[in-house]
DNA sequence: TTGACATATCGATGCTCATCGATATCTTTC
DNA sequence: GAAAGATATCGATGAGCATCGATATGTCAA
């Protein structure tokens, strides 16, 4: 049975105390996920929104391709961050909560510890 | 006089309500400035640490060569995440703790503006 | 089954960047 | 001023990735 190794689920605070190497590397991933600007204004869409949200709705305000802006949504799901959902010819994407509180530990220097 | 584009200083929370351009990328910047393994191992032996640490002690805990773990300094100082502090013929790094509260205002989906 | 349409994948391209050895710059000491 | 040692920069190299057009895959309606 293979270990989880989402970015968003193995990475650890920036403040713990003995950081592994495979914890900094899951750390960095899940930086690198955000760390494009489509990325950002994607997340910021949805994080604005009540709603899943379309990839249909995307393209426009992120001001990408189709296939560009796909290519995006796999790299924030496989980091974990998004959520997925068919609904008939189309895809609807959320934000993962969890992954977010995860996220939002990560970077508090209190540290208190995410295991 | 130039606007200040240090990116931990005009990023935007990710769930703000109208997110420029310009604040796209200066979010994915900072995002990106922790998206590499040495870089986030360099923030923890900082944030781990009660005082400045000389570059010199970070070489062999890092695993990387001089050169190189210089230009991640110089990537984290860039995004305005770290203080160079000279100390005679030693260079001496702490976290900038405004920078990190930035960092965490931008991760937290409750979003208050950091303006 | 066929057609229409939304999304994902493929292949190619050009750019960014992590890494290192060599070397330059800076700081102190003698 | 010269030597020693710490750090920054330079130049090169190889890997990763953002982007797009073309195409494949998936889904529904008729």
């Amino acid at each position: 049975m293979p270990v989880d190794l989402t970015p968003a689920l193995c990475c650890a605070p920036l403040a713990a105390p003995a950081l592994s190497d495979a914890q900094a590397v899951a750390t960095a991933e899940l930086f690198r996920a955000l760390g494009d600007p489509a990325r950002v204004k994607i997340v910021n869409l949805l994080a604005t929104s009540d709603e899943p949200v379309c990839a249909c709705d995307l393209y426009e305000p992120v001001g990408l391709s189709q296939p560009t802006v796909s290519h995006h949504l796999k790299k924030l799901s496989e980091a974990g961050l998004l959520h997925r959902e068919q609904r008939g010819k189309w895809a609807y994407f959320s934000l993962n909560a969890d992954a977010l509180r995860r996220l939002a530990a990560v970077t508090d220097l209190k540290g208190a510890c995410c295991s």
